[in-house]
DNA sequence: TATGAATGAGTCTTCATTCAT
DNA sequence: AATGAATGAAGACTCATTCAT
């Protein structure tokens, strides 16, 4: 695949990605991908060979983890507690891009997907996030800034919130104040205040 | 509709739930509801025009609410400890039947239906927990079994996770091991011990 | 399936014959069965899901073979030489409807299907036509009229040539005539005269 | 065209003879050929426009036909019922060659193209089959070898059978051992004993 | 009320064929 | 000569929905 076409297959998964934005995962058919493309079916069918095929591409590429956003904000004098609240804003504005970003569509395609469990990058994802929570609490208690019995399942308690947070906000909806409250609750379990 | 016809359609409710169980929400077709009751097509037509219809009359019959687990377990000599773990349990078990509950289903209805949010059931349920567990919570306060600053935002806090939860066993599995791990933390968070 | 639709399937069954009769079995598509029989697609696949169904419901009723031929034209004082010579014409006739009967079709669908051979009914009728002709040969030979060293042989000898004839018939075309100093040159080597 | 070009041409038939001989005639696609080649769609196109012209020109190259059989087994001491016996071992091998030979790809051929027939390789080369093993037969009747009151009857009905065994080899199977009974049998009517 | 045959629109998928480079 | 991306037509198959009985 030559540069040329490389191009045209970030063409394809930029507007597939608006696609799944706006419908999901199940709703989302091979016809929808070659009309917002502009491309013909079987142009498509040489990049993909489904909307899953396509839409695990997109997955890979996406979630942003943990690990990434805590490594962006750490430098020599950033707080385990400053690090905690930048890793919540993250999520908080990832959260409220609501048609803007992926979860609806992720949900659905777990659900679908339910068998090949293990090797999906959202369930690792996950598994990453529990682990670089989890050192950053530990972190946290050695300088004495965090107060907490048991980091992993702390660091658990939280991926789980933020996972309840994510499908409340799609299928509920959540408002800005509703997260900052949050984060402020969550914060305070930790015996850190928000500024 | 007379009695006949109202059991006939308690009885379409019942085998469609099955469905809606084991497959989910977008994936079940009129023809599988059919099938499953041993029905004609045109007879079904009769009383429900779609698998949406028919969906949201069974989920309008199936929350179980915090309200509902916590009247069930309350009698003069319960504490507010004792309900709450009873709640988390109950949670627990919900969770554990993972392909024998609704929740992959409501969630793949909801996202397919963010539009017309405010009167979905699934709404209506997450705010009435949330202010039962608020009660439930100032009165642990009150009785000084629970220890807690802020119960509504703990409340919500709880809420979120165990929504959280849900979704996580859905799409990445849970054990009842995790569960018990999870239930032991939040009710340390409330400085409750589990027996 | 009620009376009507049996009916229907029964035309079904008609007019794709003579698609298949025209085009062959790898041509013919559910398309072409549509339109042979002014009914719709998803008509169509109530009462078969391919082609290959179709075929096989249709080969199942065909085969005419040796059996049935030779036991339609016996009675008593029916002389076995005079058996061999109506089962030889009975092929003749068959081979000479050259556009109107499926040799081709089963042709091709053998090919297709080299795998599952010992199933399909094709198969059945060439062993089924091999003993039956053993026997008639052998009941020749008591009875004097037919001479044959090793009936077996000559039953096989008989069938192979006879599918050589069906098939050469259909890819470089045989005349009556062909076929008539063909019978003659068989019936020869038993030993029997045509008059 | 160049010799490069008609080196190419032949490399390209080389390949596609194999492709056919796998899949038979219908259910190659330039596709497969391409693949095969590992040559550009394009650059096949150059040399062949479609599977069927390629497939012609590969059966123009292709019949082993009785006259090249007899003619290498020839010298001036091979009696006439060892040519014969030469020929019908000759067809044995093909035969059993079975996804190795082309036939069941130019049956298809062939019943798809019913209508061009007189000039297709295949029925030029059973005529000359016919007209090959007639002389053969006469030779051996003259030297006393072969007894035969019909040659071209016998041998017409000597090349019906083999398409018969060649037909029913690929629809049915035969092993090696149906062949040689098959073989001892032909020889026997023609008053020859297999050693 | 109830049946189930029938429809036709919609999606998936594959291929022969073209064409700019 | 050669490439391979791109096209669009064709066929398979499934479903929601209707309707005569």
């Amino acid at each position: 695949m030559g540069d040329k076409s490389l191009h045209k297959k970030n063409y394809i998964i930029e507007k597939a990605r608006e696609v799944f934005q706006k419908k999901g995962y199940r709703a989302v058919t091979m016809k929808d991908i070659v009309d917002a493309c502009g491309i013909s079916r079987g142009g498509l069918y040489l990049y993909f060979s489904s909307t899953k095929e396509l839409f695990e591409e997109i997955i890979g590429q996406e979630e942003k983890d943990a690990k990434t956003v805590i490594a962006a904000a750490r430098d020599k004098d950033t707080t385990p507690a400053t690090l905690m609240f930048v890793y919540l804003n993250e999520q908080k504005k990832e959260i409220l891009k609501k048609n803007d970003n992926l979860s609806a569509a992720i949900f659905e395609y777990l659900f679908e997907n339910k068998a090949s469990k293990n090797d999906n990058p959202v369930i690792k994802r996950i598994r990453s996030d529990i682990d670089e929570l989890e050192k950053l609490i530990i972190d946290g208690v050695e300088q004495e800034w965090i107060d907490c019995d048991n980091p992993k399942a702390a660091a658990k308690n939280l991926v789980y919130t933020i996972e309840g947070l994510k499908v409340t906000a799609q299928t509920s909806g959540l408002t800005a104040d509703d997260l900052d409250k949050e984060i402020e609750y969550i914060m305070g379990t930790f015996g850190l205040v928000v500024e």
